[in-house]
Formats: structure tokens, sequence, C-alpha cells
DNA sequence: CCATCTCGATACTTATTAGGTATGATTTCG
DNA sequence: CGAAATCATACCTAATAAGTATCGAGATGG
């Protein structure tokens, strides 16, 4: 049995009479004659009552007709969600994002996201750096957020965007009151540094810069991301260099200041990661949003 | 898209390989290939990842697959269906019954064909002779039962059984305490007959029992069916002649009485009736059932 | 009442398409 | 680096669906 038996079974069933039927599908009237005994044949049961006035169904056709109309529905259904989902406009993308990446800019790229895209859940996961690669291997994940990634043979970065470094300081600082911040005017005053764990990270990016300028930076406290770096600056633990996104984190005496003298190299990247071999429809739709939303002026 | 194509792509998704596929399948390798990439040229979509291991599903045809075997599941559903109904085991059967039809043989009958077919919906409709004539031939109903009926072009009758008749009377009555009751004694006692309606009926063959004894019924009262006139029997209207059957009406002060000069005439038949050219599956088996419930002794 | 029409069925031919054989291209693995 | 496994391609054969012409049984209408 076809899915043209059903077809032809049908329209017969619609007509009831043969030559009509054959015209709608655009066939001769002894093809579909045939077809239509083959069915019955096939299936061991009269589905038609032959009448000089045309075809009438009996009553196991009446049943094989609801069941061929809901069948042929169903085909179509399934052909036009698989579509969709090879459209990538339908169906799941777990994404990964660390700690305190749900700042600013993955929140506005999850939102145009759903936006352009209501069919496909966005499943996502907090995960480490290095957790995230695991999982892109194991096919957990499709895409993960971070920064400071080193190349990898199998996954391909992407820079979503690049954000200057502030100063988060008590309102209370000395340093506050400067007309002029330099980054060399950290040298003395206790840093909070962040995020602990695999490396490189941010904190190798503070330290480099430090060094850089000609000090080594005096740790005040090594915490793990960047919500409770600012957090301590609150209670008075020292300053905390934070990517600018981090202003979305306004904590009561905390202050944030942009350096007077920021260098070229002086901002943290923000990438997602994902297989290189990836194909998915759903990914490359993913893709296509990011770099509409990367698309804005430094 | 063909039926064909679904069994072949739920095969090589399951066996995630096109050889192994294959050989389940009893075909040789590349016209699969060839089906599965049609399939997918039809759809639009990726529903493989190649990769020199095998065929991976894609999210796509993760989707599909499940599709797929749904709409298989529905067709081999279907299919049995239909063929449950092309042998009578499933469906929708109307039959008609009269008034007092429904007292001994008719729901002995209903009870064994629902027990051999009880996927059969068996809808019980009460209607008059000519009822059910017109309801035979609008094809509202497949089966009718009657007494009386005359021959008819398009119509089958089959006798379904033979009733002798008895004397229903009051307790109290001069002729019930007769040792030998013969048809000739009723010449003198009010008698109430049935039914009313359309001729020929029981009714004609009381008279013509009456005639064939030499005298004329005194008529007390004329009634619709059995149960009426067994019940004013009970209120002292008069005798009533009815069919055995009818003495599973059981009323406080009425007896029954089987007269011993019963001549080979004295009996009344029941029939069914239905289409000739009816083929219905159905109608065959509940006419198998007729036949098995009517070879009983006499 | 017979000619005519309508409808499905059949016989035969043609065209399409599924299936088979042989082989190629690519990747993995010992 | 050779061998094995995997899917893809080219080409041919076989199965089957579709087309043409015609038949035969009932209805229809002058």
């Amino acid at each position: 049995m076809d899915l043209r038996h059903l077809r032809y079974f049908v329209t017969v069933a619609e007509e009831e009479n043969i030559g009509r039927a054959a015209a709608r599908l655009h066939i001769s009237q002894p093809p579909l004659t045939r077809q239509i005994q083959q069915l019955e044949e096939e299936l061991g049961v009269t589905l038609f009552i032959r009448t000089p006035r045309g075809m009438e169904l009996t009553q196991a056709g009446e049943l094989f007709l609801a069941e061929a109309r809901n069948i042929r529905a169903l085909v179509e259904q399934a052909t036009e969600r698989t579509q969709r989902a090879g459209q990538g406009k339908l169906g799941r993308l777990d994404v990964a994002i660390f700690g305190s990446a749900i700042l600013d800019v993955i929140p506005k790229l999850l939102l145009n996201f759903r936006n352009a895209h209501p069919d496909v859940k966005v499943v996502l996961h907090t995960m480490t750096k290095a957790e995230q690669i695991e999982a892109l291997r194991q096919k957990r994940i499709s895409v993960g957020f971070n920064r400071m990634l080193v190349p990898l043979d199998d996954i391909e970065i992407k820079p979503v965007a690049t954000e200057e470094l502030l100063l988060a300081l008590p309102k209370e600082h000395v340093l506050t009151h400067k007309a002029h911040l330099r980054f060399a005017d950290l040298r003395t005053h206790p840093m909070i540094l962040f995020p602990t764990g695999a490396r490189p990270s941010f904190i190798d990016k503070v330290i480099g810069l430090c060094t850089e300028s000609g000090f080594q930076p005096v740790i005040s406290q090594e915490v793990g991301d960047a919500v409770t770096g600012v957090a301590l600056v609150a209670s008075g633990f020292g300053v905390c260099l934070v990517p600018e996104s981090a202003t979305t984190l306004q904590f009561p005496g905390v202050v944030y200041r942009r350096f007077t003298d920021a260098p070229p190299n002086m901002n943290v990247d923000l990438s997602c990661i994902y297989r290189k071999e990836d194909q998915s429809p759903i990914l490359a739709a993913f893709l296509l949003t990011v770099d509409a939303h990367g698309h804005r002026p430094p």
C-alpha cells in the first residue's frame, strides 16, 4: 500500500465516480480503476459497491476513508514540521553560559533569537569554560559563551562583543575623586580578582595589564565571579576591574570609573564557541542572530 | 513521498548504517541510498549526517523519525480495523423491531450476536412493519423483525422462529378450569385483538383461525401490542390469543393455556427482513447468527 | 422498445521508476 | 601505509504505473 493508493481512494470516495476522480487526479480512468482494485485486494476488503451510477462506499470503506484522510493529514503535518526543523525554525538549542555572563549582551541576544525563532526551545546551562568544551564535544550543548578562549582544532570561536574594563570602587575611595583615573593608579590599592578556576581567564588579563604598567597587583581577594567581586567592593575589600557589562550590577556604595589612559588592549572579549563541523540549521540561525547583534558601533 | 520512503527511512535511522538497513530490508545498498536522497530532496531537509561510521540523524531527522513511526503505526492500525470491518467484526448494525417482539427470541438472538461480534454496535429502532420497509429501502436500517410479511421484489424474508398460539385468560375465567381447551371454545368469549395498524398482521391470523373454526370472534377491544393485550386480560376485558413468547409477560391474575386441538397452521411466524442486494459483511454475520439460533427443536 | 448514454472493467502498449551490479571516493584503524 | 568500512555514482534490468482502445452492463429518453 502506498500513499498514492490513499490519495486515489480518498478522491474516488469523494467523487463517487472513477471518471471524475481520474480527471481530478490528472490521470486516465483505467489506471485509477486498477489502483482501487489493487487496494481492495491488498486489504482483502470491498471498499466500494459498484453501481451503474458510480462508486458507493461500503461501511468498511467509510471507516477506511476516515483513516486515510487522517493519515494523509499527518503526512502533510510531518512534512511541514520537518521542513521547519530543517530551516532552524523548530527544535531545541542548548546554550552554555558562564556565571556572570548573564548580565547584558547575552540576554539581549537570546531575546532577539527567541523573537525571530519562537518555536526553538532555548535551554540555558551554566558551565565553566572547561565544562562547556567537554559538553560541546559530547553534543550536550551546541553553543557556549565565554571569555579568553584559546583556539582548538574542533571548536570554532566567534567574537560576540568587546568590552572596556572599568574600575569598580567604593563611593568613598580616594580614587573616586580623581579627575583623571590612570591604570597605574591601581599600583598600591588592594584588588579583588576573579574568576578562580581554569586558566587562562579574566584574571590573567588583569594581571597582564598590571605587569605591562610595571607593577604587581596587590591581591586583596580572589572570588568566583564578577557579582561576588562587586559585592566585596561594596564591603570595602578593595577595588575590582570588571567588564563594562558588569555595571548593570548597581550595588549601594559602589561606583564605576573609566580609565582616561585606556590602552587599545584594555578590553576583554566575549565570544561564543561551537563545533566546527556542526551543520545544524538552528545553530546557523543562532549565529546569524549573533552577527546581527554584533554589528554595533564601538 | 511514499510509505516505502518512510519504511526505508525508519530502518536506516534505526541501523544508523545504510548497508545493514539494506540487508534488513532485503534490498541492496545503492537503491536504499538513492531513496533516502530522494526523500531528503523532496522534503528539502538534510535528515542524516553522513559520517565514515554511518548515518547519524540530524535534529530534523529525529523529528521526522518520530512522525514516520507514528504514521506507519496508523497505517497498520487502519489496515487492521478496515479488515475487521470487512469481515463484519467491526461497525454498526441498525435493527428494527416491532412493539412486543422484544419478548423472547429477539433478545436472545441479539445477545448471541453481541457475544460473537462485540465490536459491532447494534442499534435498535422500534418501527411498524411499513416503517421498517421504508427504512430498509432508505438504508436507515439493515435488518427488521416482523410477523406476517408479504414477499417483495427487493426485500428478502428469512424465517426466524415459529411460535404456537396460546390463550391468555384471567385466572378466574370459566375456560381456565376446562381439562381440554379447544379453539372452538372461544366462540362466545369476548377477545382482545392486536395489533392495530398495517395489514396483514397478527390480527388477521387470529380472525382467519376463527373463520376456519366456523365462527366470528366477539371483539372486546383492539390494542396496539401483546403487552397491552395481556394487561387488558388482567383487567377482565376478555381473553387474548398471543404467541408463545408472550408468556414471558407474567401479569398477576393472568394464566396461559395451550389448545389441545391445535391444528398445524395454528402458529405464527417471526421473520427478519433485509435488502436482497445488501452484501454487507455485518449483515451476513448477523444472518449466520439467526441461522444458528433457528436450529432448535420445535 | 430500442437507440443512446454513462459507468466501470479489461487487454494491450508505453513510460516511469525502483532495484541490481560494479565501482569510486573518503575516512578510520591496525 | 595498506586494508576495511562506509556512502555515493554510473549504468543496466525489472517491475509497475499510466495511457489508448474497447467492452459490457445498466440506466435513460424519445
